[in-house]
DNA sequence: CTAACTGCAAACGTTTTGCAACTTT
DNA sequence: AAAGTTGCAAAACGTTTGCAGTTAG
């Protein structure tokens, strides 16, 4: 499932960020609404630092420390995850749900794949190491710019 | 030069070692014979910093920089591979057929499955992004322990 | 001899941490 | 007041780089 925005009955955009937060079981401060605020807006692949420019663009203000340890707060409760592509830095990704990443080396372009098309579940399920339950899959394939 | 028992013929593993270093278009030096044999000695998946202590608990010594070096050269000629898993370190694998990883989050554990199982590569290659060309697979299937 | 390689220490960029101040209850 | 959160600056961490000296072919 995406990031719960499971009540879309309100208008106004901000409360269901609140309820989200709330659903995931994070407190809504006013630093964290703006960053998951940023977060929906904003393209669904994003580092920290592109996190704390789109935030402090507004007039409000949020300090790197803060958008570090939100960022992590966010990922432990399952509300966005971490995407491991550049050994450089940490992307985050706002859809939770299952889906694979092409990531064109060249560019640095990141995309989505649909899982569907894989039966990739079913068959390692039966065979995950020892005394283990599934946590989730990250499937990154590399791709390349053809040269003109 | 420093003493070197590295003057071998050609039964010994030196010379594999070094061929393959060769055959990957690497130049074989001290420093890069005692790398690569400490990784093809040691567990499949290490950090720089093993590489680093188990090449220095040797005799010889090879410097902080040099592991590094050698480690991202290694990896551009194909010799090893990185795999990225924790975000604070990189990790390598010195098996560079393609097989997924088994992650334990709980104890840090990772382990190899075969990916014959999975029909990945015919699916997705039809449907790479625009004007690129396959690189590479990556995939790691997160696991915790169960709790008793 | 020349080009390639190495080592050191210093630089780098991302992320974390210590602590005082501030909210929120 | 207690508990939780934030901001700042500094620290920490893994990794890279500049450059002088060394080594390989």
């Amino acid at each position: 499932m995406k990031h719960s925005q499971l009540t879309n009955t309100s208008h106004e955009p901000d409360a269901d960020i609140r309820r989200s937060l709330i659903d995931n079981g994070i407190k809504p401060t006013r630093q964290r609404m703006e960053i998951a605020k940023a977060i929906i807006t904003k393209p669904q692949h994003f580092s920290a630092e592109q996190v704390f420019s789109i935030v402090n663009s507004d007039t409000e203000h949020v300090s790197k420390a803060t958008i570090y340890n939100t960022l992590n707060l966010f990922t432990e409760k399952g509300f966005i995850r971490q995407v491991l592509i550049d050994p450089t830095r940490i992307f985050y990704d706002s859809s939770t749900e299952a889906h694979g990443h092409f990531f064109n080396e060249d560019t640095g372009e990141l995309s989505d794949f649909c899982l569907d098309k894989l039966n990739i579940n079913r068959n390692q399920l039966a065979s995950l190491p020892e005394d283990t339950v599934l946590d989730g899959i990250d499937i990154i394939v590399r791709v390349k710019s053809i040269k003109k």
